[in-house]
DNA sequence: CGGGATCCGTAAAGATACTG
DNA sequence: CAGTATCTTTACGGATCCCG
């Protein structure tokens, strides 16, 4: 184990019936959206990284949930992984096809949800403010 | 706090400078995104719910993270909540307009990820048994 | 019925040191 | 350079009890 997490296990349920149990898409969404695996994909968007100048270009992530985030993609097939048998070692990542159609929807989603903080932080304050007058109470 | 979690201190960062820093769209992106919120999102876009109705709908959800899930959602403005005064409470949860176009784009990358999920599984199965085959050296 | 508050176990995240 | 191994810390998520 150690790449797989607890992903094993459930397999069948045909049509993509949304809630009810754990199915397995699922997992496969979660580790899109993940936290780094958003960032990775969209920086691989514009152009193959390795993995030290992807770690830069993301910034503030621990070389082990990078190396986890890029095993959990590679294995699910959205990354490619290129290892130069040289010394110093060289790796290249990429995505592939099936992981350009996932970052571009996850990209998407990224600059619809920054496009929307306004409306967001407007909510938020509002929110906070009934809030605070309630407790007051 | 409670429902904002460390969700606060960030603010800045005009344009959406994907990677670099903990900009804020990220929070929402990962609410948005979230394991209950996706479901909750998928589930309000059919129609609105009450909050048991809603619980019953999606399963396997403890009552404390639907109520977590919804509250962060109704605070960044993607849910609305109408709870009426009466006894027994009726607290009936629905989509913003705003969160409908949100839920509307989690569920399109929920429909691809769950259409995709062959390829996925098929190249799944390829890394571990490449990985079995290094094992035995 | 729809939560709020609290406690607790587990499992991810993070930092650090080590290796081919 | 690109990881792996190990340890510590954090927070997620569930169970329980209570209240309007």
């Amino acid at each position: 184990m150690a790449v797989s997490d607890k992903a094993i296990g459930t397999s069948v349920t045909d049509k993509y019936d949304i809630g009810e149990a754990m199915c397995p898409y699922r997992l496969v969404l979660e580790h899109v959206t993940s936290r780094w695996g958003v960032l990775v994909l969209i920086e691989l968007l514009e152009r193959p990284y390795r993995f030290s100048e992807l770690r830069r270009a993301i910034g503030r992530v621990s070389e082990k949930m990078l190396t986890q985030t890029l095993q959990t993609l590679e294995r699910d097939g959205f990354v490619h992984r290129d290892a130069k048998p040289v010394i110093p070692p060289r790796v290249d990542y990429s995505l592939t096809d099936l992981g350009r159609e996932a970052a571009e929807q996850v990209k998407a989603l990224a600059i619809w949800t920054s496009e929307r903080m306004a409306d967001v932080d407007k909510s938020r304050r509002a929110y906070d403010e009934a809030r605070a007058l309630k407790a007051r109470a």
